[in-house]
DNA sequence: AAATTACATTTGTACCTACAATTGTTGTTG
DNA sequence: CAACAACAATTGTAGGTACAAATGTAATTT
């Protein structure tokens, strides 16, 4: 009973190290889709969400776009744009920086303070939930595997 | 030590399914930089390689592009557009279904067998390089919490 | 047989990713 | 100080993802 067979229709018997590597992208793709609809229920996508958190974490320090762009997840997003976005929905602000004009200075606006405050509980549950199927000592071997790995 | 937060360059203590969740996401990342690399050395994408793959398992019986769409791992991308792509690489053919001319189908050429022949010796070698980092008990442990997961 | 419904694929649109080129600003050097 | 290099961000472009709408074909209903 392999279930990534059933996921990819097929009854091939793979070696371990590839069957492995589908789990892999199998499971973060599970993953990234209960993320991405549950960010999708906030009008943000889970890199949206991934800014506005940086940008609390500065609690009120101004944060320049290259500031973000280092802490990001997916470090190679077009995080110019992806900002511009967080503008036109208010969540965040952006200034010319005065001492260096080359900078910008970005801060996350009190409406998206509350938003990441309706979103984190949420979050929250729905990681518990996610992981209910496995026990503490599995999510810590997990953990331990998957940091090995990089 | 703990390599997430170098990566996320933040010294916060995560609860451990946030952890987990990130580690998931973070791990993938990593390997699918590493798969697209490789695949791009083609002038491909993963999806591409997919369809690929599963074209050449139909050995020569054509497969209807709904066919194609169930057994990728990505459902959701369009894969119309993707067969595009290979039929202008000369690595897919597309005719209209006889019997039902509602329905196309395609089928790998030589050139597309080729490529295949070429990629999947170097697949297996980078695949087996990424989980060196683990023993065997490792990756089956990996294997099994991550099939509980789904 | 005409109208309706279901099926299979394509097309359209908005947004995202990856990466290169450009713009504007600051720092450095001959 | 003019020329050039380095820096910070934006803009451009090609392709990918997600999802809705449209197109063309076949099956079903009345």
């Amino acid at each position: 009973m392999n279930k990534l067979n059933s996921i990819l229709k097929s009854d091939a018997v793979l070696p371990l190290h590839k069957k492995t590597a589908l789990n892999l992208i199998c499971t973060n793709n599970y993953l990234s889709e209960q993320f991405q609809e549950f960010f999708k229920s906030f009008n943000l996508t889970g890199q949206q969400y991934n800014v506005l958190r940086i940008l609390r974490g500065q609690k009120g320090i101004p944060a320049n776009l290259s500031t973000i762009q280092e802490r990001m997840i997916h470090k190679n997003s077009n995080t110019s744009r992806l900002i511009d976005k967080l503008i036109q929905k208010r969540f965040v602000e952006r200034n010319q920086c005065e001492e260096n004009r080359r900078k910008i200075e970005l801060i996350i606006t009190k409406k998206g303070l509350a938003i990441l405050n309706k979103i984190d509980p949420e979050l929250d549950e729905l990681e518990t939930i996610f992981f209910k199927k496995l026990s503490v000592d599995e999510i810590e071997t997990l953990n331990n595997i998957l940091e090995k790995l990089r």
